[in-house]
DNA sequence: ATGGGCACCTGGCTGC
DNA sequence: TGCAGCCAGGTGCCCA
């Protein structure tokens, strides 16, 4: 479920509470994620001090003093920071208990999350090692799009989405980064000119960094580790718009499947 | 190498 | 009220 505005903020949130602290006991009730939590984990994590939290596209680094662990939030995942004895819910998978007395705990109902050891050096793990620039960092632009979309026929918005080109931009971004760009979804790749890739750059950018300011976008059950809601949601364009005027020229916002997935956009502001 | 489709899972909503 | 069917913030993997 969660882009990268929403993993951005879980790391803002949980970050406070966890750097610094020492993990006095790891507890996993449910093994059985997209890859199973690994056995052992609770020994790498024990007694360990967590240096920092950082994000690499849409997975959570948490840096200790012994490794690093990896975890993914998938489509439903979500990490709250709890109080001492704070009771159960329905999948709640994964504690992690703090020397604070505070719990970190991993919640998933669909299980498409993760939580993997990296060891030191996460940056070369497989699912890590591969990936594209970073949306919101240096060495991304119109340009790095551009060169990579050469000979590309793939439809832009399924472009945008692959991971090996840019990161973090997951099915909700895709949809609102193009209609601020002009560009329709279908558009094959190579078939988008540069001056036009500039702009879908910096929309992407523009998009990913005013939904973080706001806490991301909540559309069913997101909530962030203090267990409140992102507010981008009342200021989508055209996700989950389908009928609705478009919010610029008042032409109906439609509806399209691509790559299995939805999409939406405004059929006269992009072309 | 590229593109397309499937799989993994639970829960909420819709319509009969 | 019950239930089948469809849909959902992701992404690795298999096949042509």
């Amino acid at each position: 479920m969660p882009e990268l505005p929403e993993v951005e903020t879980t790391r803002r949130g949980i970050a406070p509470s966890l750097e610094g602290r020492r993990i006095v006991r790891v507890v996993v009730r449910e093994r059985r994620l997209r890859w199973p939590v690994p056995r052992g984990l609770e020994k790498k994590l024990e007694g360990r001090r967590v240096t920092s939290v950082r994000r690499r596209a849409k997975y959570l680094l948490i840096d200790t003093d012994g490794g690093t662990l990896i975890a993914h939030l998938g489509m439903s995942g979500s990490l709250r920071v709890l109080g001492p004895g704070a009771p159960l819910i329905a999948h709640d998978h994964v504690d992690l208990v703090l020397d604070s007395g505070r719990i970190l705990r991993f919640n998933d109902p669909r299980r498409f999350g993760c939580l993997l050891w990296a060891g030191d050096d996460p940056e070369r793990h497989p699912l890590l090692a591969d990936l594209g620039p970073e949306p919101l960092e240096h060495g991304f632009d119109g340009e790095t799009l551009w060169r990579k979309a050469r000979g590309r026929r793939v439809a832009i918005k399924l472009f945008i989405m692959n991971a090996q080109v840019v990161v973090g931009v997951g099915n909700i971004y895709a949809s609102e980064a193009l209609f601020r760009a002009g560009i329709r979804p279908t558009t094959p790749a190579h078939r988008v000119s540069r001056a036009r890739m500039a702009a879908l750059a910096e929309a992407i950018r523009d998009v990913l960094g005013e939904a973080i300011r706001v806490g991301g976008t909540t559309l069913r059950d997101y909530v962030n580790p203090d267990g409140l809601p992102g507010y981008f949601r009342q200021r989508l364009s055209v996700y989950e718009r389908a009928g609705e005027p478009c919010r610029r020229c008042h032409t109906m916002i439609r509806h399209a499947v691509q790559g299995q997935r939805s999409t939406y956009y405004c059929p006269t502001c992009q072309n």
